[in-house]
DNA sequence: TTGTGACTTGGAGTCCGTG
DNA sequence: GCACGGACTCCAAGTCACA
């Protein structure tokens, strides 16, 4: 599992808990709402800063967002 | 403390702990030497790819870069 | 062995839209 | 509310020479 799509599966995830809309989450992130579509879906290829800011508006350190939730 | 900073203490503490020169590790993660003395000093904000190659390449988990290793 | 400036190319990220 | 596309802008990727 390539990390790209780990981050947007956990993304989604979170997000979801947080009970929160793309548009939503994109607007606390800084981002639009079609690139946060793209980053769930696995398709793009985000920065650690863009990371830091997402990890930021779902309130969850950013290591996270990288890491398997099954460990 | 920004997030591509702390990838580059990190990556920089592992180097040294692992006794390998920039010139290795860049060998290994498939880069540039220089390319890693920019992303240790903190001058250069990878993508999760680039970010996921090097930890690789330093033999660990990827969250452990962005991670704060006082904790 | 590492830091740094300069450079080109590719892709990150934006902005418009569609069903 | 979301997936997906086209056309952009600008910064990261990737490379080199030199200190």
């Amino acid at each position: 599992m390539d990390l790209v799509r780990q981050l947007g599966e956990n993304v989604r995830r979170i997000r979801k808990e947080r009970g929160i809309s793309q548009e939503e989450l994109a607007l606390d992130a800084g981002m639009k709402r079609s690139y946060v579509s793209d980053l769930e879906r696995g398709t793009r290829n985000p920065t650690v800063r863009a990371l830091g800011r997402l990890a930021a508006a779902l309130k969850v350190p950013p290591a996270i967002l990288i890491s398997n939730p099954s460990e």
